[in-house]
DNA sequence: CGCCATCTGTACCATTCAGTACATTATTGA
DNA sequence: TCAATAATGTACTGAATGGTACAGATGGCG
């Protein structure tokens, strides 16, 4: 029969869409089928666990993807401040500008932030720790960075749930407008 | 056979948690007749359009709940920083300091946006444009008071995201306490 | 008492769900 | 060329889904 796709990550993108879209429990296997072109034949072959190895391979993709090119940077950057903007930057690319949701947030509101429970606070909690520290050699006192660090991580979030609500990507784009002016105030 | 609720408005409530536990599509029938211990002869009795008009009237009740706790009072107060405090008073209580998640954020990151768009983006945009009348009033220039405004609903449901993703309802207080102290800031 | 609208449990429906089984095909390497 | 393996489509399962139908029960009111 014909063989369709190259590789398991090949597909991953594609996954997240769904799992975005719908969230875990509304990402049926029709939807993923219909998406990825794959017959449930080839999707447990790459994913024997079913959905909930979808979930967490596509999971531990973000992840990934977020600790190379923004909390990696944030943590290594010899210019603190650039780094930040950097930050800012990239997250600005990656929510398309407030077009797209945070497969996280979504997983972490839903009722499978039980099963993903460890991924879904690890993705948060390195995330406000990697720009607290960036803050922190930037010059800002300990306390000072925490609480910026959290407030933008924060505020990244409900932007995105705001630009959502209100069908609004703007929204995002004036947060993180926000975000830059005070991330970096005072130094 | 046995009669075990007096009014339909009594339910909602319970509908409420299921859905704001569970999401729109998590929410099924036996999730609702068990919390609520209503069988479905008395649910679709209630609620002839099932599951939606469910979810229609959980989502209107709220939005009663916030016009007259929060959007009514931070319009016609006559002293706006003490409706500010206000507003951030109730908004724990409702949230119960965090641990609560909110349903309108839940829907409006779910795919059920599309069907309780309205809803939805009235809830945030009445709460956004409420909080920016006290704030002018208050006697911050017009594009002040909105951006502040803007903020501080976005933290809110950032922070809802957040304490919830790291099983940490103490992030929503710091949020509230942040927002206490900015959104009046120079007054 | 007895009527009648309101309420409620239960059996049932078609559909969809995630997941399994397996035969069939393609690809690769020897 | 020819196995061995990787990939794929299809048919299927049992359970759960939202929703319907309806026969009863219940309570208030005359």
């Amino acid at each position: 029969m014909a063989r369709t796709v190259a590789e398991r990550a090949d597909i991953l993108p594609l996954l997240g869409e769904v799992f975005r879209e719908h969230g875990y429990e509304g990402a049926s296997l029709a939807h993923i089928t219909a998406r990825t072109g794959l017959g449930k034949g080839s999707l447990y072959h790459f994913f024997p666990g079913g959905k909930e190895e979808m979930a967490a391979a596509v999971l531990k993709e973000i992840d990934g993807w977020f600790e190379a090119n923004v909390y990696a940077p944030l943590r290594a950057d010899e210019d603190p401040a650039a780094a930040v903007r950097d930050m800012l930057a990239r997250t600005d690319a990656y929510f398309r500008s407030g077009r797209r949701v945070c497969l996280v947030g979504v997983f972490a509101l839903g009722e499978v932030r039980d099963r993903f429970g460890e991924q879904v606070a690890s993705y948060f909690a390195r995330w406000r720790e990697a720009l607290a520290a960036a803050l922190a050699r930037a010059g800002l006192p300990s306390a000072e960075a925490d609480d910026r660090a959290e407030e933008a991580v924060l505020a990244i979030q409900g932007a995105l749930v705001l630009a959502r609500a209100l069908n609004d990507p703007a929204v995002f784009g004036r947060a993180l407008a926000r975000l830059g002016r005070r991330l970096l105030d005072g130094l």
